[in-house]
DNA sequence: TGAGGTTTCCCCACGATTCCCCACTTTCCT
DNA sequence: AGGAAAGTGGGGAATCGTGGGGAAACCTCA
Protein backbone atom coordinates (compact mmCIF):
# COMPACT_ATOMS: atom_id res chain seq x y z
CA UNK A 1 0.00 0.00 0.00
CA UNK A 2 1.86 2.56 -1.02
CA UNK A 3 1.17 6.39 0.68
CA UNK A 4 2.93 9.88 1.24
CA UNK A 5 4.28 12.43 -1.06
CA UNK A 6 8.23 12.94 -1.67
CA UNK A 7 9.80 15.75 -3.68
CA UNK A 8 12.21 14.43 -5.91
CA UNK A 9 13.97 15.89 -9.39
CA UNK A 10 14.00 14.33 -12.51
CA UNK A 11 17.75 14.22 -13.43
CA UNK A 12 19.38 15.13 -16.94
CA UNK A 13 18.84 11.77 -18.15
CA UNK A 14 15.01 11.59 -17.17
CA UNK A 15 15.61 9.33 -14.12
CA UNK A 16 13.55 9.73 -11.14
CA UNK A 17 15.06 7.96 -8.14
CA UNK A 18 12.34 5.95 -6.25
CA UNK A 19 12.65 6.61 -2.35
CA UNK A 20 14.29 3.88 -0.72
CA UNK A 21 11.37 2.59 1.43
CA UNK A 22 8.84 2.02 -1.80
CA UNK A 23 11.42 -0.25 -3.07
CA UNK A 24 11.10 -3.20 -0.88
CA UNK A 25 7.94 -3.52 -1.63
CA UNK A 26 7.76 -2.62 -5.22
CA UNK A 27 10.63 -5.20 -5.34
CA UNK A 28 8.45 -8.23 -3.44
CA UNK A 29 5.23 -7.01 -5.20
CA UNK A 30 6.20 -7.46 -9.13
CA UNK A 31 10.17 -7.37 -9.26
CA UNK A 32 10.41 -3.88 -9.65
CA UNK A 33 8.28 -3.97 -12.91
CA UNK A 34 6.33 -0.79 -13.06
CA UNK A 35 4.01 0.49 -16.09
CA UNK A 36 3.62 4.43 -16.63
CA UNK A 37 1.20 5.58 -18.46
CA UNK A 38 -1.47 8.95 -17.92
CA UNK A 39 -5.05 8.88 -16.61
CA UNK A 40 -6.95 12.34 -17.18
CA UNK A 41 -5.42 13.87 -14.79
CA UNK A 42 -2.32 15.93 -16.06
CA UNK A 43 0.49 13.73 -14.00
CA UNK A 44 1.51 10.65 -14.88
CA UNK A 45 0.39 7.38 -13.10
CA UNK A 46 2.95 4.73 -12.36
CA UNK A 47 1.64 0.86 -11.58
CA UNK A 48 2.78 -2.11 -10.10
CA UNK A 49 3.04 -3.96 -13.29
CA UNK A 50 0.18 -6.98 -11.94
CA UNK A 51 -2.13 -4.31 -11.18
CA UNK A 52 -1.88 -2.79 -14.50
CA UNK A 53 -2.50 -5.89 -16.04
CA UNK A 54 -5.28 -6.30 -13.58
CA UNK A 55 -7.02 -2.81 -14.33
CA UNK A 56 -6.52 -4.36 -18.06
CA UNK A 57 -8.90 -7.28 -17.58
CA UNK A 58 -11.52 -4.90 -16.41
CA UNK A 59 -11.37 -2.53 -18.99
CA UNK A 60 -11.88 -5.35 -21.29
CA UNK A 61 -14.62 -6.63 -19.73
CA UNK A 62 -16.61 -3.53 -20.05
CA UNK A 63 -19.91 -3.04 -20.95
CA UNK A 64 -20.20 -0.18 -22.49
CA UNK A 65 -17.51 -0.58 -25.81
CA UNK A 66 -17.24 3.21 -26.29
CA UNK A 67 -15.78 3.69 -22.99
CA UNK A 68 -13.56 0.81 -23.25
CA UNK A 69 -12.49 1.62 -26.26
CA UNK A 70 -11.28 4.72 -25.34
CA UNK A 71 -9.14 3.66 -22.26
CA UNK A 72 -7.93 1.03 -24.75
CA UNK A 73 -6.52 3.98 -26.71
CA UNK A 74 -5.96 6.12 -23.72
CA UNK A 75 -4.57 4.38 -21.03
CA UNK A 76 -2.85 0.89 -22.57
CA UNK A 77 -2.22 2.93 -25.69
CA UNK A 78 0.25 5.41 -23.89
CA UNK A 79 1.75 2.52 -21.17
CA UNK A 80 5.34 1.76 -21.00
CA UNK A 81 7.12 -0.67 -19.24
CA UNK A 82 9.87 0.13 -17.20
CA UNK A 83 12.14 -1.60 -14.34
CA UNK A 84 13.95 -0.02 -11.80
CA UNK A 85 17.43 0.00 -12.84
CA UNK A 86 20.30 -1.14 -9.96
CA UNK A 87 20.17 2.16 -8.35
CA UNK A 88 16.58 2.20 -7.77
CA UNK A 89 15.43 4.69 -10.56
CA UNK A 90 13.56 4.54 -13.30
CA UNK A 91 13.85 6.36 -16.17
CA UNK A 92 10.40 8.12 -17.44
CA UNK A 93 10.02 7.92 -21.47
CA UNK A 94 10.92 11.48 -22.37
CA UNK A 95 7.28 11.42 -24.32
CA UNK A 96 5.23 10.57 -21.12
CA UNK A 97 6.93 13.41 -19.45
CA UNK A 98 6.58 16.08 -21.96
CA UNK A 99 2.72 15.03 -22.17
CA UNK A 100 2.08 15.38 -18.32
CA UNK A 101 4.18 18.72 -18.29
CA UNK A 102 6.79 17.68 -15.99
CA UNK A 103 10.52 19.34 -15.71
CA UNK A 104 12.70 18.65 -12.98
CA UNK A 105 11.04 19.46 -9.91
CA UNK A 106 8.44 16.72 -9.06
CA UNK A 107 5.68 14.97 -6.45
CA UNK A 108 6.05 11.39 -6.33
CA UNK A 109 1.90 10.54 -4.77
CA UNK A 110 1.59 7.56 -3.38
CA UNK A 111 -2.05 6.58 -4.24
CA UNK A 112 -3.08 2.84 -2.33
CA UNK A 113 -2.27 1.02 -5.43
CA UNK A 114 -0.19 3.22 -7.91
CA UNK A 115 2.14 6.11 -7.72
CA UNK A 116 1.22 9.48 -9.24
CA UNK A 117 4.22 11.83 -10.75
CA UNK A 118 3.11 15.46 -10.43
CA UNK A 119 5.02 18.71 -11.74
CA UNK A 120 5.55 20.33 -8.76
CA UNK A 121 3.77 23.50 -9.32
CA UNK A 122 0.54 21.70 -9.92
CA UNK A 123 0.73 19.36 -7.24
CA UNK A 124 1.41 22.25 -4.40
CA UNK A 125 -1.07 24.55 -6.30
CA UNK A 126 -3.79 21.92 -5.75
CA UNK A 127 -3.09 20.03 -2.62
CA UNK A 128 0.12 21.74 -1.50
CA UNK A 129 0.34 23.98 1.40
CA UNK A 130 -2.87 26.07 1.02
CA UNK A 131 -5.52 24.31 -0.51
CA UNK A 132 -8.27 26.51 0.36
CA UNK A 133 -9.77 26.29 -3.07
CA UNK A 134 -10.72 22.25 -2.50
CA UNK A 135 -11.12 22.58 1.36
CA UNK A 136 -14.94 22.64 0.94
CA UNK A 137 -15.11 19.91 -1.39
CA UNK A 138 -12.48 18.16 0.70
CA UNK A 139 -15.09 18.84 4.22
CA UNK A 140 -17.39 17.07 2.34
CA UNK A 141 -15.97 14.12 1.35
CA UNK A 142 -14.48 13.59 5.15
CA UNK A 143 -18.21 13.81 6.10
CA UNK A 144 -19.23 10.99 3.75
CA UNK A 145 -15.99 8.66 5.13
CA UNK A 146 -16.84 6.77 7.80
CA UNK A 147 -14.34 6.55 9.76
CA UNK B 1 -8.54 4.05 23.09
CA UNK B 2 -7.06 7.43 23.55
CA UNK B 3 -8.32 10.36 25.03
CA UNK B 4 -6.71 13.58 26.82
CA UNK B 5 -4.36 15.92 25.97
CA UNK B 6 -0.70 16.76 26.50
CA UNK B 7 1.72 19.99 25.76
CA UNK B 8 4.35 18.63 24.04
CA UNK B 9 7.45 20.39 22.74
CA UNK B 10 8.49 19.14 19.27
CA UNK B 11 12.32 19.78 19.50
CA UNK B 12 14.78 20.97 16.65
CA UNK B 13 15.18 17.85 14.88
CA UNK B 14 11.05 17.96 14.41
CA UNK B 15 11.02 15.12 17.39
CA UNK B 16 7.68 14.61 19.21
CA UNK B 17 8.02 12.56 22.51
CA UNK B 18 4.87 10.61 22.76
CA UNK B 19 3.78 9.88 26.13
CA UNK B 20 4.61 7.01 27.99
CA UNK B 21 1.14 6.27 29.15
CA UNK B 22 0.44 5.42 25.00
CA UNK B 23 3.45 4.13 24.34
CA UNK B 24 2.28 0.43 25.72
CA UNK B 25 -0.98 0.69 23.85
CA UNK B 26 0.94 1.81 20.76
CA UNK B 27 3.37 -0.91 21.13
CA UNK B 28 0.75 -3.48 21.38
CA UNK B 29 -1.77 -2.23 18.50
CA UNK B 30 0.37 -1.37 16.11
CA UNK B 31 4.34 -2.36 16.99
CA UNK B 32 4.82 1.33 17.36
CA UNK B 33 4.27 2.01 14.03
CA UNK B 34 1.82 4.96 13.25
CA UNK B 35 0.89 7.40 10.23
CA UNK B 36 0.81 11.24 10.23
CA UNK B 37 -1.42 12.67 8.13
CA UNK B 38 -3.58 15.54 7.80
CA UNK B 39 -7.15 15.99 7.62
CA UNK B 40 -9.25 19.53 6.77
CA UNK B 41 -8.72 20.88 10.02
CA UNK B 42 -5.06 22.74 10.69
CA UNK B 43 -3.69 19.66 12.59
CA UNK B 44 -2.20 16.56 12.31
CA UNK B 45 -3.35 13.21 12.60
CA UNK B 46 -1.88 10.26 14.09
CA UNK B 47 -3.25 7.06 13.52
CA UNK B 48 -2.30 3.37 14.74
CA UNK B 49 -0.51 1.85 11.23
CA UNK B 50 -3.87 -0.69 10.70
CA UNK B 51 -6.22 2.31 11.81
CA UNK B 52 -4.84 4.11 8.80
CA UNK B 53 -5.04 1.42 6.60
CA UNK B 54 -8.81 0.32 7.54
CA UNK B 55 -9.50 3.72 6.15
CA UNK B 56 -7.95 3.92 3.29
CA UNK B 57 -9.92 0.77 2.38
CA UNK B 58 -13.01 2.86 3.49
CA UNK B 59 -11.85 5.34 0.63
CA UNK B 60 -11.33 3.10 -1.95
CA UNK B 61 -14.94 1.52 -1.72
CA UNK B 62 -16.19 4.35 -1.41
CA UNK B 63 -19.99 5.07 -3.70
CA UNK B 64 -18.82 8.81 -4.55
CA UNK B 65 -15.73 8.71 -6.89
CA UNK B 66 -15.11 12.64 -6.59
CA UNK B 67 -15.11 12.13 -3.26
CA UNK B 68 -12.41 8.97 -3.18
CA UNK B 69 -9.89 10.71 -5.54
CA UNK B 70 -9.78 13.85 -3.70
CA UNK B 71 -9.72 11.88 -0.42
CA UNK B 72 -6.97 10.04 -2.15
CA UNK B 73 -4.89 12.50 -2.62
CA UNK B 74 -5.42 15.23 0.61
CA UNK B 75 -5.61 12.30 2.66
CA UNK B 76 -3.64 9.11 1.79
CA UNK B 77 -1.25 11.47 -0.42
CA UNK B 78 0.14 13.67 2.71
CA UNK B 79 0.14 10.26 4.71
CA UNK B 80 3.64 9.60 6.15
CA UNK B 81 5.09 6.30 7.73
CA UNK B 82 6.31 6.63 11.09
CA UNK B 83 8.00 4.38 13.90
CA UNK B 84 8.30 5.65 17.25
CA UNK B 85 11.88 5.38 17.91
CA UNK B 86 14.18 3.14 21.03
CA UNK B 87 13.20 6.48 23.21
CA UNK B 88 9.63 6.70 22.12
CA UNK B 89 9.69 9.57 19.93
CA UNK B 90 8.04 9.72 16.44
CA UNK B 91 10.30 12.46 13.77
CA UNK B 92 7.78 14.92 12.01
CA UNK B 93 8.02 15.30 8.96
CA UNK B 94 8.94 18.76 7.94
CA UNK B 95 6.04 19.38 5.67
CA UNK B 96 3.28 18.19 7.78
CA UNK B 97 4.30 20.27 10.74
CA UNK B 98 4.77 23.76 8.26
CA UNK B 99 1.50 22.43 6.50
CA UNK B 100 -0.31 22.11 10.17
CA UNK B 101 1.56 25.52 11.13
CA UNK B 102 3.09 23.70 14.03
CA UNK B 103 6.19 25.06 15.77
CA UNK B 104 7.67 23.69 18.77
CA UNK B 105 5.09 23.98 21.17
CA UNK B 106 2.20 21.35 20.34
CA UNK B 107 -1.07 19.80 22.20
CA UNK B 108 -1.30 15.88 21.34
CA UNK B 109 -4.94 15.24 21.86
CA UNK B 110 -6.60 11.51 22.13
CA UNK B 111 -9.34 11.22 20.05
CA UNK B 112 -10.98 7.95 20.67
CA UNK B 113 -8.96 5.98 17.84
CA UNK B 114 -6.15 8.81 16.47
CA UNK B 115 -4.51 11.36 17.91
CA UNK B 116 -4.95 15.10 16.61
CA UNK B 117 -1.96 16.94 16.92
CA UNK B 118 -2.40 20.71 17.45
CA UNK B 119 0.03 23.98 17.60
CA UNK B 120 -0.80 24.70 20.90
CA UNK B 121 -1.85 28.63 20.12
CA UNK B 122 -5.08 27.42 18.04
CA UNK B 123 -6.12 24.59 20.59
CA UNK B 124 -6.04 26.77 23.53
CA UNK B 125 -7.73 29.51 21.50
CA UNK B 126 -10.49 27.09 19.88
CA UNK B 127 -11.02 24.79 22.53
CA UNK B 128 -8.62 25.86 25.70
CA UNK B 129 -9.97 28.51 28.46
CA UNK B 130 -12.43 30.50 26.81
CA UNK B 131 -14.18 28.34 24.29
CA UNK B 132 -17.01 31.07 23.90
CA UNK B 133 -17.04 30.56 20.10
CA UNK B 134 -18.10 26.62 20.15
CA UNK B 135 -20.88 26.75 23.10
CA UNK B 136 -23.83 26.90 21.45
CA UNK B 137 -23.29 23.53 18.98
CA UNK B 138 -21.27 22.45 22.13
CA UNK B 139 -24.38 22.36 23.42
CA UNK B 140 -26.96 21.02 20.73
CA UNK B 141 -24.00 18.68 20.55
CA UNK B 142 -24.49 17.11 23.93
CA UNK B 143 -28.60 17.22 23.71
CA UNK B 144 -28.35 15.23 20.34
CA UNK B 145 -26.04 12.75 22.65
CA UNK B 146 -27.67 9.60 24.28
CA UNK B 147 -25.81 9.20 27.53
C1' DT C 1 28.18 -3.58 -44.10
C1' DG C 2 30.54 -0.34 -41.45
C1' DA C 3 31.05 4.09 -39.08
C1' DG C 4 29.21 7.75 -36.40
C1' DG C 5 26.23 9.26 -33.18
C1' DT C 6 22.80 8.65 -29.74
C1' DT C 7 20.68 6.40 -26.05
C1' DT C 8 20.66 3.32 -22.16
C1' DC C 9 22.49 1.26 -18.28
C1' DC C 10 25.80 0.60 -14.50
C1' DC C 11 29.08 2.22 -11.27
C1' DC C 12 31.18 5.57 -8.31
C1' DA C 13 31.26 9.74 -5.44
C1' DC C 14 29.71 13.65 -2.82
C1' DG C 15 26.60 16.22 0.19
C1' DA C 16 22.75 16.22 2.97
C1' DT C 17 19.55 14.18 5.72
C1' DT C 18 17.93 10.84 8.81
C1' DC C 19 18.29 7.61 12.30
C1' DC C 20 20.28 5.60 16.41
C1' DC C 21 22.49 5.72 20.59
C1' DC C 22 24.10 7.88 24.74
C1' DA C 23 23.75 11.21 28.41
C1' DC C 24 21.77 14.87 31.15
C1' DT C 25 17.95 17.05 33.64
C1' DT C 26 13.53 17.16 35.53
C1' DT C 27 9.54 15.17 37.62
C1' DC C 28 6.94 12.03 40.21
C1' DC C 29 6.34 8.35 43.38
C1' DT C 30 7.67 5.78 47.33
C1' DA D 1 15.26 12.21 50.50
C1' DG D 2 16.28 8.73 47.22
C1' DG D 3 15.40 6.30 43.12
C1' DA D 4 13.19 5.35 38.99
C1' DA D 5 10.91 6.87 35.07
C1' DA D 6 10.16 10.31 31.64
C1' DG D 7 11.30 14.38 28.80
C1' DT D 8 15.01 16.73 26.35
C1' DG D 9 19.25 17.49 23.83
C1' DG D 10 23.34 16.43 21.01
C1' DG D 11 26.93 13.76 18.53
C1' DG D 12 28.17 10.27 15.21
C1' DA D 13 27.28 6.79 11.84
C1' DA D 14 24.69 4.95 8.20
C1' DT D 15 21.63 5.78 4.55
C1' DC D 16 19.62 8.24 0.81
C1' DG D 17 19.04 11.48 -3.10
C1' DT D 18 21.56 13.37 -6.76
C1' DG D 19 25.00 14.14 -10.38
C1' DG D 20 28.49 12.62 -13.56
C1' DG D 21 31.62 9.46 -16.14
C1' DG D 22 32.19 5.54 -18.98
C1' DA D 23 30.99 1.28 -21.35
C1' DA D 24 27.76 -1.27 -24.01
C1' DA D 25 23.81 -1.52 -27.02
C1' DC D 26 21.06 0.52 -30.44
C1' DC D 27 19.79 3.05 -34.42
C1' DT D 28 20.70 5.80 -38.53
C1' DC D 29 22.73 6.91 -42.60
C1' DA D 30 26.03 6.56 -45.90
Amino acid sequence: MFAGSHQLTVDEKGRLAVPARYRHALDAQCQSQVVITMGYEPCLEIYPAPEFRAICESIVQMENREHAELLKRAFVGRAVECELDKQGRISVPTLLRRQAHLDTSVVLVGQINRFELWAEDKWTAMYGEGPDSILPTLKDAFRALKR
